[in-house]
DNA sequence: TTGTATGCGTTATCAT
DNA sequence: ATGATAACGCATACAA
């Protein structure tokens, strides 16, 4: 490994004059830090970041948090666009990702330890059980966090618009004549309840009154659960228009679980998603869904974060919101003429 | 931060006997040890990677390369998954992973230079473009590597069974009584040259002449170019019987093309996929696919990488194939009868 | 059994 | 404009 040393050696200088040359200080005569810089560039030095971390206490590195028990791992669709676009934005400013877990070999630590033994300039918790005390600390510790879809007071988060994303499906399906609209949901979390929230206040603002059998509980990501929820509402003696799912992905289990009654969708049931991962836009039909920002969020996330670790001073805690967009697919039938 | 003087200063013992004690050193007495460690415990203490790396030249990180530039992105299902494998394995091992990437912040570098400037102890090549002379010299150089999916000469790889996997589904697609198989195949790789050479034998060796416009170029997880090929496909005067596609993904656009010509499956054409991604099996009919262990290979990689890394003196380059297991599915149909 | 001294590669302070 | 020196936190060879 080429060091300063070995600049300074070769340039007959000592490491000092090496170091500010290459950092650009004022200090040094200009042919100098040209000689050193063409050493340095021949001799194909690079920086050790261990040395520098140590020394300057910033690692330009980041962690991200993906707790893989809340299911919010790292192979679903939307938590690794998340994670793609954290990684491109934080590289772009110069940053390295680092994943942060529980339990480092037989180190048994917290998030917080361990977020502090890589020595983290700060940390992105893309996904995870916000109640779990781990979190908390993590949180609440001079590291700088950025949370996505969860806020904690005074601290900077990024959060997916799910208010407008609801109150967007159902308008739009409201607008389609539906008026029994049937709404299968995710496991209790805020996003959960932020969703179950509005739609309930946007169909009552539409002035549609919703039985309490028209909301299911289910589970994220899992179509069996979603399918399952389905043969439920298909079961009632008044039965549902429109299906509203926890996501594209549980959507396909309603999917099969509709063509097993022979069923055709958008003929005979009409159905939307929320996610809008690629697979809902090469299905027949296409689906109508809720595409969130996952990559806007990634990338405000990075921002947010290193601003926040740059510039300490002048920081503030933002929460961000991120709309997505509908895709209109075609799962959903105009029914105005025969309401 | 709590550091070794703070328990030195503590307990009263000089830092050196601090570490030696929380290192397990046989030269230290029990009673300083327990006092000691409890202090630490007690402190909050953690160790600092940082100054541990310098000291010891060993990060206990490993660098993970993802090449998004080949479309292998850590957003796709097979590699996400892989992913997520060797990130549990890593962890387990006490390792951290961290993404390694060309051109951080506005310094330019390539994987290799990343890799030193990180101190990686390893990195696992998990998908990119193998040609790249960035990739190339890293392969070649003193880090140790793993590659997946392709082997370096004198390095360890882990590759998934493609000759076995699309001997196996063209093996079942035969007993099925079809002797008109078509083969979509992804861009040129070394994937796709084992699977098309694998195609190519199978069918040989199972006395099927396979006539040239049955073997089309497409796109891996782009469906639309699998829409294309599969269009061309029905074009021909003398249609196959069978459409074997490049991915699971890339189904779905020859499922809609299909469904275009009012052609269902697996009566009208029986297909099948290769992946085995969730998708695929919550599909109806369900998906006939060749399902890769990548989780398996995830383990397996972060297990080789890392003993390499501990036991350089005993080790071997390994080339470790991972086989996967075929979904029956329900998408090819039994055609002996009519043959 | 414990302590002292040194160095990993870097940056920063203070002389010169 | 340049250099000597110290320090970041830790581990280790060696001295006591």
């Amino acid at each position: 490994m080429v060091t300063i040393t070995d600049i300074a050696n070769a340039c007959g200088v000592s490491r000092a004059t090496v170091s500010k040359a290459l950092n650009g200080a004022a200090d040094v005569s200009p042919e100098t830090t040209k000689k050193i810089r063409d050493t340095a560039a021949s001799l194909g030095y690079f920086p050790n970041a261990t040395a520098r971390a140590l020394k300057m206490g910033r690692s330009y590195n980041i962690g991200v948090l993906f707790s893989d028990a809340t299911g919010g791992g790292i192979s679903h669709e939307y938590f690794s666009r998340i994670l793609e676009s954290v990684k491109a934005e934080a590289e772009r400013l110069g940053y390295d990702i680092t994943f942060i877990a529980k339990d480092l070999g037989r180190q048994s630590m917290d998030y917080y330890e361990h977020a502090k033994y890589r020595s983290c300039d700060g940390v992105v918790i893309a996904s995870a059980d916000f109640q779990d005390p781990a979190i908390i600390r993590l949180a609440a510790s001079e590291i700088p966090t950025v949370t996505l879809d969860y806020s904690f007071d005074s601290r900077s988060s990024i959060l997916s618009d799910n208010v407008r994303g609801m109150e967007t499906l159902v308008r739009f399906v409201h607008a389609k004549g539906h008026r029994k609209i049937a709404f299968i949901h995710g496991e209790n979390t805020s996003v959960t309840q932020k969703r179950l929230a509005s739609f309930r206040k946007t169909c009552a603002d539409l002035g549609i009154t919703v039985p309490a059998e028209y909301i299911r509980p289910a589970t994220y990501h899992d179509p069996r659960s979603s399918g399952l929820a389905t043969r439920a509402l298909l079961a009632l003696p008044d039965r549902p228009t429109c299906i509203l799912y926890p996501d594209d992905l549980s959507y396909l289990g309603g999917m099969s679980e509709l063509e097993k009654h022979g069923m055709s969708i958008p003929k005979d049931m009409s159905v939307a998603g929320y996610d809008g991962i690629p697979l809902s836009q090469v299905l027949r039909p296409r689906l109508t869904t809720y595409q969130q920002g996952a990559e806007e969020m990634g990338t405000e996330a990075a921002r947010l974060l290193v601003g926040q670790i740059e510039k300490p001073d002048v920081w503030l805690p933002q929460q961000i919101t991120v709309e997505g967009r509908l895709l209109e697919g075609s799962t959903v039938a105009d029914i105005n003429g025969n309401g």
